[in-house]
DNA sequence: AGGGAAAGTCAACAACTGTTCACTAACGCA
DNA sequence: TGCGTTAGTGAACAGTTGTTGACTTTCCCT
């Protein structure tokens, strides 16, 4: 009569063993994603809430990780693997040769809204996370402002870069694309005006970056 | 003999009664900007070791702000006043025609440095505090780049930029300026050459910025 | 000189925290 | 078919949390 504990009254069942292992472990982060949504910060959840939201109890928690820290840490990974995703998918995009400013505004923008648990993770634990976690973040977004100033070295008008000073000017448009996804999250979600207003807002300076692009000079490098 | 129970222990006494009481307000909000030195974040503060950490007892922490959010607040008002400090004493100094960036980046990063404890804070809870605290942080930077752009008006580069422009072009300035002072205060304290180079950095990105304003062009506006 | 106001103390509360232990039951290999 | 491995359970632990109430002591005003 009692045989089966879970599986009959779980909706979600059936794999094999290590297959339903992933899927409690999926579910733990991302009941800690959602836990973060709105004012929550990371480290104020508690292992407990998380376990709890979890739908599973807070022993059964350490069978998945050796505590906290080490969900932030996969929580890293897996937001920062849908971020490699996307760059990945517009790089394999035929190049539009004109707006491709507006257009790859519009393309991560939308990218960061439907993503917005992982993008919103990543915007608070950049700064105020744990120290392994913060520095796990600003080592993947380096690797992001290296692979963006390698995309960007071809293009004809910045041929007076230097290695540098392509990557100084890639900082700066990650920089810029942070600061306007951190608008979009936490604009009303899905009011179209004021994305749209974002958007513009942000083109223009991007537009105002690769124009200043155009004229630069990088000192002789000797 | 015990008449007096705590003036014949500390070392600071004396003041009025309201004097007495802005002492331990203060001690207070500086134990919360200790406390948030490192790794912590504010919402994982407890008001008990706030009030430790204060020289104070849980219940009279209630004496002085009816809870951490109100402290948080008081600390947004606290910080931004420095930095509009900042802002007023820059304004007033003989305006050097030649290096202006140069001489601000180096004015702005020394001072967010010397007031780490306090940038500290705004960086952190820009993004992750609660949401009173947060949209008070937000309404500071807004007020920010209305005045840089007000600065910005009279300079003669800058003509053909429409009031809206030049906001975008200030809120640009600032968000490189913001990102460049979480460098610095994640920085290894005090590592001249690393400083250095965050600065050369800083100056490269807003030289761009302002090499792109001088060839921009503002729609017409009807 | 005296009395009200108020900053601070102390103790108690119910709730929640991280972590541990012995346990149960299901899976998959032999 | 059985048996070890292991994901998940339930209970217990010692601490810590926010908040309250009744208290003491000091200041300041009349």
């Amino acid at each position: 009569m009692k045989i089966r504990k879970k599986s009959d009254e779980d909706a979600e069942v059936g794999g094999g063993r290590d297959e339903r292992k992933q899927r409690t472990r999926r579910a733990l982060m991302d009941a800690a994603l959602h836990l973060l949504e709105g004012e929550r910060s990371f480290s104020s959840l508690s292992l407990r809430e998380v376990a709890k939201a979890g739908g599973v109890v807070p022993a059964a928690f350490y069978r998945h990780f050796t505590g906290m820290e080490d969900l932030g840490l996969a929580l890293i990974d897996d937001s920062f693997s849908t971020l490699h995703e996307l760059m990945r998918e517009a790089r394999s995009m035929p190049a539009p040769t004109s707006n491709l400013i507006a257009n790859s505004v519009q393309t991560f923008l939308r990218y960061a809204q439907a993503h917005r648990l992982q993008f919103q993770f990543i915007a608070k634990e950049r700064v105020s996370g744990s120290s392994p976690v913060r520095l796990g973040i600003r080592k993947e977004i380096r690797l992001w402002v290296s692979e963006l100033a390698a995309d960007l070295a071809p293009f004809p008008n910045l041929k007076s870069f230097n290695g540098e000073d392509l990557r100084m000017m890639a900082g700066l448009v990650v920089n810029t694309v942070m600061a306007a996804t951190e608008l979009v999250l936490d604009a009303d979600t899905q009011d179209p005006s004021e994305m749209l207003r974002i958007h513009r807002h942000t083109e223009k300076q991007l537009m105002l970056i690769f124009l200043g692009a155009s004229q630069w000079k990088s000192a002789a490098t000797r």
